[in-house]
DNA sequence: TAAGACATCCTCAAAAAAGAGGATTTTTTA
DNA sequence: TAAAAAATCCTCTTTTTTGAGGATGTCTTA
């Protein structure tokens, strides 16, 4: 049986060479190279034949997210599995949206990588349980009570309003009230969530997730 | 040790029957009522202590995600598990954004009926194997081939302006075109999204996730 | 209870977007 | 290669939004 090829991209020499004590120490598993640079990782994949790429998200130069989508979508029919030190929500679902194939925090032990890879290469998707948590914790509320200042009921259905592509005349006549009323609480709106015009109303409504 | 006290609904009574045979097979857990509707089952919450409602999402009257959201909402300490037959993102999505602490399909065995009502009631999240693959598979690309019409580069280029609150003249500038090109791009895009203005065009960008 | 937030309304003016109806050149793609 | 799509530019008009600067009565809550 060939082994699986495995490319690792990590700024952080010490961190290549850990995993690649784990990785030469199975019987299955090869790594065929390590870059510190994301620029090399391409390069690197360009010319040489890769099952799965671990990689850093925080890179000096290029970051994770873009590498990950560069890699999909190209012909190469290689994983990619991000191996990073950051649980947030906003990365992985960045990693996520990039299509990434797995997803491990550094403090990830040798048994869950092997077990990760060997999911990956499966075509599963793997997530460690840090992870997963992490995804399915950071509810609608805990982005909700951030910096943002709190919306009025009003302001709320008035938002949603202007999600729902009505015009401030068609608002008015919705809620039976004057137009310049609902101009009143557009302008509150902007002032609260720090948005220049409609466009950033209706980013802050999806971004917060203030809607529903 | 005090038994823990489940609340099933499901319009369904088989189901609800099948359940509460598992249930009552067990030594800690015990079946305090079981309704057929949302209404009932919100009715009995408010009367009776519970301390997890298996629920069902497709109900006759309520839909399970407000029934999640008024649960979640009250003073009751009551953890909630959705059980259904529907794995898509959509529910899966809605259901978590409404606080529901676990999301089991209905194919599920007894085994992991109860190894998710443990881990619930521990205060952890469940979400069954299948509905965390549909979550972390069903990426952007599954959604963006749909329905809406394919956006060039330029149009995905002034769209990501637009979102990120550029008016028609400063996008202009940016890209060192004329505004009337711009406005040009901006009409494309409301016919190719059906979006009636800015708001619609933003709305649809975070819908279809046309951006990043 | 007093301050602050909320919801309602107003004016006037400037800026921005939308709608209609074009045209030309370049690039894709069937 | 011919047709379709994309990218660029134009005018003119109307609608909508934004900005500045108010006012008044009602809730809320510290």
């Amino acid at each position: 049986m060939e082994k699986i090829k495995i490319l690792i991209i990590d700024d952080h020499q010490i961190i290549i060479d850990g995993i690649q004590v784990l990785i030469e120490d199975t019987n299955h598993l090869h790594v065929v190279g390590s870059c510190n640079t994301g620029e090399d990782g391409l390069n690197f994949l360009e010319s040489n034949e890769v099952d799965l790429v671990l990689l850093d998200i925080n890179l000096p130069d290029i970051n994770g997210f873009n590498i990950c989508k560069k890699i999909k979508s190209s012909k190469m029919e290689c994983k990619v599995m991000a191996l990073t030190m950051f649980g947030e929500t906003g990365y992985i679902s960045k990693m996520i949206k990039s299509g990434v194939d797995g997803y491990l925090l550094k403090n990830t032990g040798k048994q869950e990588l092997l077990l990760a890879i060997e999911n990956v290469m499966k075509g599963n998707k793997y997530f460690s349980a840090e992870v997963q948590k992490n995804l399915f914790t950071q509810t609608p509320k805990s982005v909700n009570n951030s910096l943002i200042q709190k919306l009025s009921r009003r302001e709320k259905e008035i938002l949603s309003l202007i999600v729902e592509e009505l015009t401030t005349d068609e608002i008015a006549t919705n809620l039976f009230i004057s137009p310049t009323t609902v101009i009143s609480h557009r302008k509150s709106l902007l002032r609260k969530l720090n948005a220049k015009n409609t466009a950033g109303l209706v980013k802050a409504a999806f971004e917060y997730q203030l809607l529903d």
